[in-house]
DNA sequence: TGTACATCAGTGAACGCGCGTTCACTGATGTAC
DNA sequence: TGTACATCAGTGAACGCGCGTTCACTGATGTAC
């Protein structure tokens, strides 16, 4: 049974979008190529006619994920102090508490290291949009490097912040706040914004 | 053929340390339980003996894990600026470059969320430990708050630091690099410590 | 515009494999006398 | 101290299961005329 090639496009989409939920909430290895299609309403033929493998897939959905968060970001700096709101967006109790909506470094960090150079590369460049968006709603006033330096920091300090905090909140959720507030300060103190 | 009980006690522990290894190199997931027990010269069964399940040794293995990286830091904050030393013995190309030898936390930082309470509960020890440390490592003349806070956010910052440059590192060394000596900065930028 | 047919996206049965775990067994250890 | 035997740490065969992947097939789509 063919499909239009409409369909098809969005059937890849699909599959992306439910790998990502799941890679996110689940883990690389904690999901099965079942999963993810019966989540898309697929079967598993379709996957690899569109992705050829896990692997590749794996990559389509990191990279997709990424992208995703940081429109997400973006969009969360409006009005007030941008670099606040996007510390605020990042290190947040709906962040923790949302693995599959929320940050794709957050929720997959230490993984990444065991993957192919391919995901790695889609993680760099992720990661970069995302500092680029710090840099940019750093004080102008710094030289570049600085704000560059200041914003490679700030951004892997949300992630430490957000996964440690998802860590600890099954066990011991007072300490989990007290870990994204502390980023959230930690933040502020380095950048200079005004409070929260 | 039952063995000493001494015997015992370090097939115990063989088990734990190549267990604790595996897993940080290769995530939880990613370690069989045949793996371990090749790595311990033992089969299966004594496994189950000792443990019970995969499970119960992924928190015990995770436990030891963090316990031994906070001897490691506290050993490096001999001389100098002991905030200095323990900084460095975390963000380092070192510790970014031995998964299996280096901190549990950085190791698996977003896996912990995905495991049992009894594993989070082992990981927040381990984690409050190392707090404590950096806490004590802090100017005291800070209000005892404030240190807390500042201890947090540094451990925060630091483990997602390494799991970030671990991440990168494959496709993108000179971006990985960047991102230990940014993490470096922030760390003497919020403490006010001499120059590394 | 209407017809004939090649294309190819998606299906579902089947594959071998390695996973975590169970269990009957072994035999050296360590205890009771 | 020496002997008899219960204990139990570790072995290895076997289990069912779900994994990632292959492949012959289907039939609506979209193209060529």
């Amino acid at each position: 049974m063919k499909t239009t090639r409409e369909k098809s496009a969005q059937n890849r989409a699909a599959l992306i979008r439910s790998a990502g939920r799941l890679f996110r909430a689940k883990g690389f290895d904690g999901v099965s190529v079942a999963d993810i299609c019966k989540a898309a309403g697929l079967t598993h033929g379709a996957l690899y006619g569109q992705f050829g493998s896990k692997k590749a897939l794996v990559a389509e959905a990191l990279a997709h994920g990424l992208k995703r968060n940081n429109v997400r970001v973006r969009a969360a700096g409006r009005g007030q102090s941008r670099l606040t709101a996007y510390v605020k967006c990042f290190a947040s109790r709906w962040q923790r508490d949302n693995l599959a909506d929320g940050c794709a470094m957050c929720a997959s960090a230490s993984e990444i290291a065991r993957q192919d150079r391919t995901v790695s590369a889609r993680f760099g460049e992720g990661f970069e949009e995302t500092v680029g968006l710090f840099e940019s709603a750093l004080d102008q006033q710094l030289p570049k490097a600085d704000r560059r330096e200041l914003a490679l920091g700030l951004v892997a300090a949300m992630v430490g912040g957000v996964a440690v905090a998802r860590a600890t909140v099954k066990s011991d959720p007072a300490l989990s706040d007290e870990i994204l507030l502390a980023v959230r300060t930690l933040a502020k103190k380095v950048t200079g914004t005004s409070p929260q």
